[in-house]
RNA sequence: GUGCCUCUAGCUCAAUCGGCAGAGCGCCGGCCUGUGGAGCCGGAUGUUACGGGUUCGAGCCCCGUGAGGCACCCCA
C-alpha cells in the first residue's frame, strides 16, 4: 500500500465532544488523586464496589427524572435496551435489591468509575466523567450524613485544599420556603431553582428571576431574606428556628442539622468548613434530608461535588425500602482546580531510576543491576538505546521526570562501585556496588520526606 | 438539545484595506563531550480546525461540519 492511499483511507483522528484521552502526565495525577480519595474512604470503612458500565434500560429510566434525556442508550445486537450508567448511585440500587441478602447492614460502600452524560461540555463539564462515590445504605442515623461531610472535608484537605467550604442545608428547610412565602407547594421548584443561581447572578438576579417565573415580589423578597441569613451554624440556626418554627418539618430538619454540626466537629472537621447555607438547593425529586455540597473560591467549575440523604430511592428499584445517604466526588472538577492553581503534583516519572549504558559499553552489567533494583522494590527502567551518550540519556530522564540516574559503567566496575545521581540536585554519590540497593532505596525515602515536608521542588 | 463567542507552528501569540505565513520558547538532525542541562552548524516549524463558496487573489468575507468556551437546561 502507497503512502497515498494509506492516506486517503485513513480516518482523521479525533475523540468525540466531551470525551479525553489522559496521557501519562494526566495519568499520573489522576491516579494520585483518586488514591487519595481511596484511602479517605477505606479509612472510614467503606468497602469497595464496582459494577457494570452498562445496565438495562428500565434500570436507569424512570429515577432520573428531568435528565433523562442526558442518557446515552442504544439497542444492542440481541435487541436488548440498554444504556450507560448516567451515576454510580442507580447501580449501588440495584446492588442492594438483588444481594439485599448478601450484605451487612449499614451498607458502607465506595465506589469510582466513570459516568456517562449526552450533556453540552464546558468547562469541568464533560461527557465521560469520573465519579468517586461513598455511600451507607440502611440508616436513618444524622451520624451518617455527618459522615460524608467529614469525608468530603478528610478528602479535599488531602487534596491539599485549604479555602474550601462545605455547605449544609436541609431538605425540610427548602420545602419550607413555598409555605413561608405565602406560595402554594407548587411553586417550590421555581424558589429553588432560582436561589440556586444566589453565587452566580447576586440576591437582585434571583429576585427578577422569581418575579420573571410569576412569584410575587413581596414573597420574593421574604424567601431572599431567610435563605440570605448569614452568621455562625447556631446563629443561622436559631434564626431560622424562629422564621420557621410554625413548620413543623422545617423543625425538625433544623434539628436534624443541629446535630450533624455537632457530630462532623467531633467527625475532625473544622471549624468553619461545614457551614449552614439556607441557598443550597439541591433536586427535590431526589433528596429527603441533610444535603451538602463543597465549593471552593474561585474554582469557576460549580461544586466539587454534593450528597445528601435519600431515602426513598432504594426501594424504587424493587428491593427492600432502605434510607441511605451519601456523597459523589467530582473527580474531573477538583483535577480542573487542581491543575489551574498547580496542586497537581506529581509529575515525576512512575520511574524511579534510570540505569545509564555508556556507548560501547557492554548492556548486560547495567541490565542485572536494572533487574536488582526492581527486586528491591525499586521502579527502575534501563536505557533502551544505548547508542545515546550520557548527556542524552540525562536529558531523556530529566524530561521524563526520573529523578535518579544509576551508572554502572567500566570505571565503576573497575572500581567495585556505582554512581547515583540525583538529576534535579545535580548530587553525585558513589558507593560499592554491592550496596546499590539499599543506598538508593535510603535516597529515595529520604527525597520522599524531603517532599512531604518542602513540596516545591527545585 | 437551544443561543452566542472562539479556533494561525508543539506552546504563547503576531500578520495594516482581502495582496509573499511571522516572533519567542520548544522541537528535530549533525558535530563534540565518562559527568550533563551547554556549545557550534544545520533544519522543519504550517492542510491558518475541516469542507465548500465568493473573488484575479481568502488566515481575513459567506455557508456547512467539528472541537473548545459562555449563557440557558442541568449538574460532578
Amino acid at each position: 500500500m502507497s503512502n497515498e492511499q494509506n492516506n486517503q483511507k485513513r480516518p482523521n483522528p479525533r475523540v468525540l465532544s466531551g470525551f479525553r484521552d489522559f496521557l501519562p502526565a494526566q495519568m499520573r495525577v489522576r491516579q494520585h488523586v483518586t488514591a487519595i480519595l481511596r484511602g479517605v474512604f477505606e479509612r472510614f470503612g467503606y468497602e469497595p464496589l464496582d459494577t457494570p458500565t452498562l445496565e438495562a434500560i428500565e434500570v436507569l429510566q424512570g429515577k432520573i427524572g428531568q435528565d433523562e434525556k442526558l442518557l446515552y442508550r442504544f439497542t444492542d445486537l440481541g435487541g436488548r435496551e440498554v444504556g450507560m450508567r448516567y451515576d454510580l448511585t442507580i447501580p449501588l440500587a440495584r446492588v442492594v435489591a438483588m444481594h439485599a441478602n448478601d450484605l451487612v447492614l449499614p451498607f458502607k460502600r465506595y465506589h469510582m468509575g466513570p459516568v456517562w452524560r449526552a450533556d453540552r461540555p464546558q468547562r469541568g463539564r464533560f461527557r465521560e466523567f469520573w465519579q468517586c462515590d461513598a455511600d451507607v445504605v440502611g440508616t436513618k442515623s444524622v451520624i451518617a450524613d455527618a459522615e460524608g461531610v467529614a469525608i468530603y472535608n478528610a478528602a479535599l484537605s488531602g487534596c491539599g485544599f485549604t479555602d474550601y467550604a462545605i455547605r449544609v442545608n436541609h431538605r425540610a428547610v427548602l420545602t419550607a420556603l413555598a409555605p413561608y412565602a405565602g406560595l402554594p407547594e407548587t411553586d417550590a421548584v421555581t424558589l429553588i431553582r432560582a436561589i440556586d443561581k444566589l453565587d452566580k447572578i447576586g440576591p437582585e438576579g434571583v429576585k427578577d428571576e422569581m418575579m420573571a417565573h410569576g412569584i410575587p415580589e413581596k414573597a420574593a423578597e421574604r424567601v431572599l431574606e431567610l435563605v440570605g441569613i448569614t452568621g455562625s451554624n447556631d446563629t443561622v440556626l436559631a434564626k431560622l428556628n424562629g422564621l420557621l418554627a410554625e413548620i413543623p418539618a422545617a423543625q425538625a430538619g433544623l434539628d436534624d442539622l443541629a446535630h450533624l454540626f455537632d457530630y462532623a466537629a467531633a467527625l475532625g472537621v473544622p471549624e468553619g468548613k461545614a457551614v449552614f447555607f439556607p441557598a443550597l438547593a439541591r433536586g427535590l425529586d431526589y433528596y429527603t434530608g441533610p444535603v451538602y455540597e463543597t465549593y471552593v473560591p474561585e474554582g469557576g467549575v460549580g461544586s466539587l461535588g454534593g450528597g445528601g440523604r435519600y431515602d426513598n430511592l432504594i426501594g424504587t428499584l424493587g428491593g427492600r425500602d432502605l434510607p441511605a445517604t451519601g456523597i459523589s466526588v467530582g473527580l474531573e472538577r477538583l483535577l480542573v482546580v487542581m491543575e489551574e492553581r498547580g496542586m497537581a503534583g506529581a509529575t515525576e516519572s512512575v520511574t524511579q531510576a534510570l540505569v545509564a549504558i555508556l556507548p560501547n559499553d557492554d548492556p548486560l552489567p547495567a541490565l542485572q543491576l536494572a533487574t536488582e533494583l526492581r527486586i528491591g522494590g525499586i521502579r527502575a527502567e534501563v536505557t533502551l538505546d544505548p547508542k545515546r551518550n550520557l548527556m542524552q540519556q540525562f536529558q531523556y530522564a530529566e524530561r521524563k521526570g526520573i529523578p535518579w540516574i544509576v551508572i554502572a559503567g567500566s570505571n565503576e566496575r573497575a572500581a567495585g562501585t556505582v554512581t547515583i545521581r540525583h538529576l534535579a540536585f545535580r548530587d553525585d554519590r558513589t558507593y560499592p556496588r554491592d550496596q546499590a540497593v539499599s543506598a538508593l532505596n535510603h535516597l529515595i525515602s529520604e527525597w520522599n520526606t524531603h517532599v512531604e515536608v518542602n513540596p516545591q521542588k527545585p
